[in-house]
RNA sequence: GGCCCGGUGGUCAAGCGGUUAAGACACCGCCCUUUCACGGCGGUAACACGAGUUCGAUUCUCGUCCGGGUCACCA
């Protein structure tokens, strides 16, 4: 094949929300286009007046910034092949269409909205029924003169079939009995998006055309657009879709009812974006090595069709969570402080803490930044509690010798000249091994003691060197009384 | 309902005529250990079904079943 730049586009409407099965497409076609040293153009389709959302072309550049797809054109940044945005293409549509009507291939249709309605409640599953397809010239004339409203319609060919082939699919053929005269242009003089999209992809050098699965069945109509231009068609690469699964265990196109199914509603969930890039990456696609964890830049070289599956993929919160996870461990203790200020914030206000070492104890167990407010809340004020909790078999501490062990590294500690992690382990060891205690029969009451409940993150060490020297020892004190209650 | 597509453990998936049918998540067990994690080791678990083709089918063909998609002046 000719050398010839490859370039794809995302092709989003602006209705203000990100499915993560769009940003999936859009990753695939930054992928499509970057692993073959191709263009990724983005394009604002809203031809679809009536459904506009304000500031939604905003939301959709921060979203794909923050996936880090960034776009070699767009409304944006501009490109040779601009306007970007459809609104500001209308001009163009038109033209094309009426190119149509002179070659014999469209024709203006002026059925009303109820005339069409009636149709397709009395037929079963039928459409159309091409009534204004071969009215006489005179008729046409009259009907424009009234300034009867229409729209222009593709004749589709009434006998025969149209095959295509798709990257990943394969051979796909579809009768053309089974296809409409489908809309160009519509009464506002907006073209529909089959026909809008067509033109631009054309017109803007698009060479591979990636969307989801469910333009399957329709992509033969594009075709019969591609061929009434004689056009070049585009290498098309459908993907699988990405399916939820619900409460009772019906598995069915993902959706809001399956959770959180937006970009911004995971990372509000805590979820990290290059986690969430990472697990979708693999969400029907496979490399082939099977590596698990990819930076983008390592997608982009990895990436190639071959490995794109054909079946529908289950959307896994639990293994995004693992995403999640292993991204938050590989981070900095400073990256991840930074991202979970936030969090931090919620539990301790504007009190500052030593929040550098909570990178320590929290960094191996969070999956979401969502679970480190509950996860601290013990350090900013000690629970109510029960003095059941200083009893656990596995460390052998039970209510005879929690209080004197608890009295004992009370003592200990208050007499350390300095208060940091080395000494407080010091200290706390060297009286296990006085006393002939294991370890974990000293530390079990001293923790219980500083948290006020039995899982925390971190143990006796890192608690009490967090507390600070005053707070620890208020807080054994409180634990003493409460044993001897 | 017509048409299109799909069907390997619970989930993501490798496989592309001959394999003890990988790996990851989840789950279970053990080890490590200062609770919980992390980490290490091990385990349970799959080719939807039925016919062909073939010396040999998870792999190829057909049928059945199941699942999904699509049939708009929405994109």
């Amino acid at each position: 094949m000719a050398d010839k730049t490859v370039r794809t586009r995302f092709a989003p409407s602006p209705t203000g929300f990100m499915h993560v099965g769009n940003l999936r497409t859009a990753l695939y076609e930054y992928l499509t286009a970057k692993s073959q040293g191709g263009k990724f153009i983005l394009r604002i389709e809203d031809t679809d007046q009536v459904r506009l959302v304000e500031g939604a072309v905003d939301f959709i550049y921060n979203t794909l910034k923050l996936a880090g797809l960034r776009h070699d054109e767009g409304p944006d940044v501009g490109g040779d092949y601009g306007p970007y945005v459809q609104s500001e293409r209308k001009e163009m549509y038109l033209p094309y269409a009426e190119q149509l009507i002179k070659e014999g291939k469209a024709y203006r249709c002026f059925c009303s909205k109820e005339r069409l309605e009636k149709i397709q409640s009395e037929t079963v599953g039928g459409g159309y029924d091409r009534h204004c397809r071969d009215l006489p010239q005179e008729e046409i004339d009259r009907l424009l003169a009234q300034g009867t409203p229409y729209v222009i319609r593709q004749k589709m060919p009434v006998e025969g079939s149209t095959t295509f082939t798709d990257a990943v699919f394969g051979e796909i053929t579809v009768e053309n009995s089974e296809l409409q005269d489908q809309i160009l242009i519509k009464t506002d003089g907006y073209p529909t998006y089959n026909f809008a999209n067509v033109i631009d992809d054309h017109t803007m050098g698009i060479t591979h055309v990636v969307r989801g699965s469910e333009y399957l069945s329709s992509t033969p109509k594009y075709n019969l657009l591609y061929e009434a231009f004689g056009w070049e068609i585009p290498t098309y690469i459908h993907l699988p879709l990405i399916m939820g699964k619900d409460s009772d265990g019906n598995i069915s196109k993902l959706s809001k009812r399956h959770g959180s199914t937006g970009f911004y509603d995971l990372i509000k969930e805590g979820y990290l974006p290059q986690a969430i890039i990472n697990y979708i990456a693999l969400l029907g696609w496979c490399p082939k090595d099977n590596q698990e964890i990819f930076t983008l830049g390592e997608l982009e070289k990895a990436f190639s069709t071959d490995g794109i599956s054909k079946s529908p993929a289950v959307f896994d919160y639990d293994k995004l969570s693992w995403f999640n996870g292993e991204y938050i461990k590989a981070m900095t203790p400073e990256e991840f402080t930074k991202e979970a200020m936030p969090y931090y914030r919620q539990v301790f206000g504007d009190r500052e803490m030593p929040f550098i070492k909570f990178a320590d104890i929290l960094q191996k167990r969070t999956t979401r930044f969502t679970e480190i407010p509950e996860k601290l809340d013990f350090f900013a004020e000690l629970p109510e509690y029960g003095k059941d909790l200083f009893v656990n078999k596995k460390s052998k501490t039970n209510l005879e010798n929690a209080p004197v062990v608890l009295k004992e590294a009370y003592e200990r500690l208050k007499a350390l000249p300095s208060w940091d992690a080395d000494s407080i382990h010091d200290c706390l060891i060297n009286m296990a091994k006085e006393k002939e205690l294991k370890n974990g029969t000293v530390m079990w009451p001293v923790r219980i003691a500083a948290a006020g409940k039995t899982v925390t993150p971190g143990g006796a060490i890192e608690i009490l060197d967090i507390l600070g020297r005053d707070e620890s020892l208020a807080r054994l004190e409180k634990g003493l009384e409460i044993l001897n209650q």
